[in-house]
DNA sequence: AATCTAATTGATAATTTATTTCATTAAGGT
DNA sequence: ACCTTAATGAAATAAATTATCAATTAGATT
């Protein structure tokens, strides 16, 4: 539901005291739209389309604080080509990678939950969020090898 | 072991036909047996001592060589800061990335190996390899806060 | 061991990407 | 409507990455 992921993103500023500003609101309209997983490039081209002023720091700004926040997630497709995409609340997934042609592909079983507490209790870390990427070749790529 | 791991390394760059030249065994080697996980700087320093000719341009390339050929794991401690570490035969682990200090700890268990050839079949992708991350605060961090 | 060939290297230049600065704007509280 | 301060955008600056190319060298072939 993109209303409420929008939604979430930006009662959560507001939470951590953060201002609900024009072009914040016009990156997380973008992201939660976009139903691929847009690089730097193509979030800045798409957000113009709405809000022309933006500009580049601005973009980079606000990208730096939704990760913190973890309102967002960055999937690395290669080294320095990173991806984006909006957390929807409620949702939880992970990611294939084409290591040919980029090409990502979301599933959504979770290994990782079910070990998350017992690595917390050993380790004593408290852990908030968790990253999990399989590369590999997508099945047109598989085709033309 | 290190000369396990060394030797693994090298005969993956032969096997896929590059040659093993000084730089890339200067790379190697520093690879091997640094214990932390070092980011682009650090091993570019640690080279320098006892490859002192060696080029950015090099160290570049054979990281990104290295990473291609599945031999080096690239960890994401924050956007745009990477740290390396080769792999080593036989071993497996994930990574606990502190968000505040970006101390980096090791997990042995790997909840994702049981459900890899299921999301293979369902999704038709013939998976690799594949990087987990959990982030959160290291105990150190959890206390001054 | 000497020769050959093509991959690799390193210095530099060029490019791209990311950050800093700072005057101006505008969000949100009063 | 006003005030305070965070946030923005343009430009400058800095940092990271890649391209270029003559010189070197690994590994194959005599
Ligand atoms: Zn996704
Ligand atoms: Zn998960
Ligand atoms: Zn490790
Ligand atoms: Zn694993």
């Amino acid at each position: 539901m993109i209303k409420n992921t929008i939604r979430a993103a930006q009662e959560e500023l507001k939470r951590k005291g953060y201002k609900l500003t024009g072009p914040r609101k016009a990156i997380i309209n973008y992201l939660a739209e976009s139903q691929e997983h847009p690089d730097m490039q193509q979030i800045f081209a798409g957000i113009r389309a709405e809000y022309p002023s933006i500009g580049m720091a601005t973009l980079y700004r606000t990208l730096g604080l939704l990760l913190e926040l973890d309102i967002l997630r960055a999937i690395t497709v290669k080294k320095n080509q990173l991806r984006y995409e909006l957390k929807k609340p409620g949702d939880h997934h992970h990611h294939l990678v084409c290591t040919e042609c980029s090409q990502i592909l979301e599933f959504g079983s979770c290994s990782f939950k079910h070990i998350s507490s017992e690595i917390e209790t050993v380790t004593r870390y408290s852990i908030e969020y968790h990253n999990l990427e399989a590369y590999g070749l997508c099945p047109q790529c598989q085709a033309t090898s």
